[in-house]
DNA sequence: AGAGTCAATGTCAACGTTGTCAATCACATT
DNA sequence: AATGTGATTGACAACGTTGACATTGACTCT
């Protein structure tokens, strides 16, 4: 590999100078710069970035420990959100997988793999909101959590979807758009985001003077003995169907079940958007603008994580706060309703489909 | 932060024998090493990669250069796949993403920052197969390419996904299950995987003597003038379904597609697996999954590609050949229907339902 | 006893870079 | 002419590690 050492010789200049030219050094004579800079060229230089390392002992380098956030379909959008803020500090990303049953030896050796190239920080980013036990080695390197919460000793700073509000705010949405009898399909209990999106639901109900009407609540997702979880929403819509009065308005806790419901109405003879309002979480894609009518929901804020994570781990904070950030709803069609009057119009701001991030 | 002079400091040796145990160099008396992995304990000491790097002239790191891999749903397998057999390897990824949008400076950046790193190799990754002009860089360093096919002067090895052999199987698949007319919603024509696609489809067809029937060819999405694309599918079903004798089966170019025909099927009061066989591509979950019936849909080999592609890579082929990878069929319960009998047990061998990778 | 052998350990240089400090040179000032 | 100034350049060390080679000591063999 050529060396700075080569450019010198070439460029008729001690390597000290050509290390000058390589850092902008103003100290070099305009005419010297050219010559080594004609010699960079010719040789195809570049610096090496490990002698660099050494000599300045800084890495550049930021681990990102990916808890399967390349497999979850929209999470890998921490990464890509990480990476931009990363890029514009100049710091360089180096991903490694813990899979969650690749068991504990290969979790250690990533993290030694993070150590040995002398990360300057951590990110731990999580596929799905949920529980997750830090490695020690987060307490001893600048590290922050991202789409997950910890729950052993090791705490930082973390970035959370803010499950709550989103619910608050869609279904203040529904209500402003004239829905009085507004059910709730949710997701499997043991999710982070089931009790948090329910409680939203609640209180936007609540805080909207209307009882809350248990039979309308009904979970779409139920965990199996083996640890994945089932459907239900086929038989979850007929009991919604069968209150009097029906529901106008169904709230999903997710796309999927969005998907699964339209399908079902669909089968029943009902249209989304036609004769019920559906609205939903996490703006999957394709599905939630491949359904039609395109589907109105919250977006989750990966990206957004992904950003803040970073952005707070490059400023140095250390202080193991929790911030939540806020969805974006996405309004398509399906929460449009023939025959609804609009109240009390909350002016709310809303992105229409999806704007490219 | 403590290096192997600390180390053997406190174990009371030259800093050489420190090097030797931690390389499990045999030639070190028992009671040293064990002095020595002591100290390196108590100092929470970890090789300095950056030094060993310079020493070796090896980095150890792999540039995985992703064309949007992270953003779209499952081509983050490719890099999931690369970075299992890089572990296997005792090899690190360096991952850099190129957004098209983000212009030549930020690509050329990336290149550099791998390049500085002394990538021992690139794996240029796309998010979905497609043609790709790579870097001229990609010429000076082993290299190998994923899920795209190179169009300018640098050609590397190259790993696709076997389109048509994919379409040929699953429609001969189709026709084992009794089918005779068997329609076709495809792709955007735009998209590599539109015409193999479909050369599988007729190709199977005519192997299997049936005339292909035009009217029951439709693209299910077109190109918008904004380079965007739009579903066309309630357009096309009406026309298929407007044939007579109606066909029997759709197979559809993706799932998303299949989404899509579901619904417009269960709004004209016809069922899936019912009253129409349905088969499509990709697997993309959840929507593969949580369709009611399952979709039996060819599962895009995107883990494979990636394996395959740092196998490759690793091996030191420099060869620029084309493998194309097969999907593997993924039997859930569209593909079924009543009152047809299968035919000509071509003796498939297929998995029910998705296995864990 | 002297030579030879082997195991265990140590010394030194080098990898490519940059910070510190010194040297050189042209030119202006006294 | 001697001195000072500032701009430009170079010599050298050090970052942490490992390969090549040297040293040491214990032991065996004749």
């Amino acid at each position: 590999m050529v060396s700075i050492k080569d450019v010198a010789r070439l460029a008729g200049t001690s390597f000290k100078t050509v290390s000058r030219v390589i850092n902008d050094d103003p100290a070099v004579r305009e005419e010297t710069r050219a010559r080594v800079l004609e010699a960079i060229e010719e040789l195809g230089y570049r610096p090496n970035s490990a002698a660099r390392t050494m000599r300045s002992q800084r890495s550049g380098v930021i681990g990102f420990i990916s808890d399967r956030v390349t497999t979850q379909p929209h999470s890998g959008d921490i990464l890509r959100g990480a990476q931009q803020v990363a890029d514009a500090h100049d710091k360089v990303l180096m991903v490694v997988n813990i899979d969650r049953d690749a068991g504990f030896r290969h979790r250690q050796r990533a993290l030694d793999i993070l150590l040995e190239r002398r990360a300057e920080g951590l990110i731990y980013a999580c596929d799905y909101h949920r529980e997750v036990e830090l490695p020690k080695e987060m307490g001893m390197v600048p590290s922050v959590l991202a789409n997950g919460f910890a729950s052993g000793a090791i705490r930082v700073p973390t970035f959370l979807p803010d499950e709550q509000q989103a619910a608050l705010e869609v279904t203040r949405f529904l209500l402003a758009q004239g829905h009085r009898r507004i059910a709730y399909l949710g997701l499997n209990p043991r999710l982070a985001a089931a009790s948090l999106r329910q409680a939203g639901y609640r209180q936007a109900l609540e805080e909207a003077g209307i009882k809350v009407d248990e039979a309308l609540i009904h979970p779409a997702l139920v965990g199996a003995p083996d640890g994945d979880e089932r459907s239900t929403v086929e038989e979850a819509i007929d009991r919604l169907l069968a209150n009097s009065p029906r529901p106008t308005a169904i709230l999903c806790g997710q796309d999927s079940t969005a998907m699964q419901l339209y399908l079902a109405l669909a089968g029943r003879g009902l249209g989304v958007g036609r004769d019920l309002a559906v609205a939903s979480f996490d703006d999957q894609r394709p599905i939630s603008t491949f359904l039609t009518p395109g589907l109105t929901t919250m977006r989750l804020p990966h990206l957004e994580m992904g950003r803040q994570a970073m952005h707070c781990l490059l400023a140095g904070s250390r202080e193991a706060t929790t911030v939540r950030l806020p969805f974006v709803r996405i309004e398509r069609e399906s929460h449009l309703v023939a025959g609804l009057s609009p109240r009390s119009p909350l002016s709310e701001s809303a992105v229409s489909d999806g704007p490219r991030q």
